[in-house]
DNA sequence: CGTCGGATTGAGAACGTTCAAGGGGCGTGG
DNA sequence: CCACGCCCCTTGAACGTTCTCAATCCGACG
């Protein structure tokens, strides 16, 4: 874990992980009481916290992208989340990491220290109702993904999983940014990289996704897409 | 959905569904303010709320087991979560459910309102703090079972629920019952009924459970059972 | 220009599903 | 009380999707 030097004046004080009353869009306190904040760098491939650290910081995404995993001990992984820029991570679990995060490409973080966030909620049953509220949408966004794993086709978890990178991803409309390899898609989505290499090959012959590269698509079909996302068997 | 008449006299209190400082065990109020309460008993089979309704109340099961579950357009069925006796459910979505519940066997309830919770939650700063770490703790464990999903095998899937019910369930010690159907537990664990039962079977064979019915079966070898739950290639 | 890791493609195998048939337990009705 | 019927569970056989293993290709980077 690499923790660069203290925030330089140019950095803007970065937005609150989930959305507070009192705090501006910036994430800056209306109460003239800046929120403690920790610049980090870290070089792709580097690992973020292990699995087993304290869970004492959460951590939003300047720019780049992060993966945390689990590794099951005869090598077997699943990538619990992908972390785009402007997305937060680090609630995988109650005290301590239940998951180790890695760098997916040279990334900027800011790290807030838990027990800052706990202090706000002490303090304001506002900022505890924001927090509860940012947790239980985890949590369903979590149970969605029960489906996707248990019951989807190779082919469905693919397009729902390009969908989903289309939606929350900051480039130009219907392009798509890859920044994880095949073998970080297959494990998130529970399935090999040949696998996944074998759909993406099959969408693009089918004039539903366009090539611009390994880490790049564009969406051309966009209704086909969400067909063979949604369902095989319409 | 039905709802029985109010509580009786002899009803106890039910303990509110995570633990709260000021509460005694039972879940009684120190505070000479009693929760308010609905108990509800609902037929085996019936639904208790449907995917979309309000989410409005949390559940707490006094007897028998409850599922959540969400079906595919072509069928397929996903089973969320079983909620045994002494545990709750209700908390599939923030605003309404993503999720329907229905009774796998005759079950008692209680409803707690959660406006009633959010009100505690904001009178109280340490419910608030216990609220929070429930909801961490289920995410947690959401998160666990992307791994049983995505990435283990049917016998794996089979030999970790027969564990889990194992520890959740209230019954002599070495005994598990099964109230809920193969089809219940296939949709649960991501796999079909056939699956489920032969795997049942082979377990069976290799003298690592024992036979008892089809809804009650002992563990005969705990560590077995472990061994087939954490790895199929020790 | 060469090297290396990741991506793609192919062939074969394996695991789980699908389809199909038979068996058993429980509740209902005669 | 017994018989029937309906689920559900179990078992078998064939199929299919995905995985595994292997070779090749491509692109990024030195």
């Amino acid at each position: 874990m690499q923790v660069a030097s203290a925030a330089r004046s140019t950095t803007p004080i970065p937005a609150f992980p989930f959305p507070v009353p009192g705090l501006n869009a910036a994430g800056q306190s209306l109460a003239s009481q800046p929120l403690p904040e920790r610049i980090m760098r870290v070089q792709r491939g580097r690992e973020i916290y292990a699995e087993g650290d304290m869970a004492d910081q959460l951590y939003k995404v300047i720019s780049g992208t992060v993966r945390t995993c689990r590794l099951l001990p005869d090598g077997r992984r699943l990538v619990a989340q992908f972390a785009l820029s402007g997305e937060f991570f680090g609630l995988d679990g109650v005290s301590h990491h239940r998951f180790f995060a890695e760098a997916v490409s040279d990334v900027v973080l800011v790290a807030f220290p838990r027990r800052e966030i706990n202090h706000w909620v002490e303090r304001d049953p506002a900022v505890a109702q924001s927090w509860q509220a940012y947790t239980l949408e985890k949590l369903a966004a979590a149970q969605d993904r029960f489906i996707l794993l248990g019951r989807r086709t190779a082919t469905e978890r693919v397009a729902a999983f390009l969908l989903d990178l289309a939606e929350r991803g900051r480039g130009p409309v219907g392009t798509v940014d890859l920044p994880m390899s095949r073998y970080d898609i297959a494990d998130y989505l529970g399935l090999t990289a040949e696998t996944v290499s074998r759909v993406l090959t099959n969408l693009r012959k089918s004039r539903i996704i366009g090539d611009q590269g390994c880490h790049r698509l564009r969406i051309l079909d966009q209704d086909a897409l969400q067909e063979q996302a949604d369902e095989e068997a319409l």
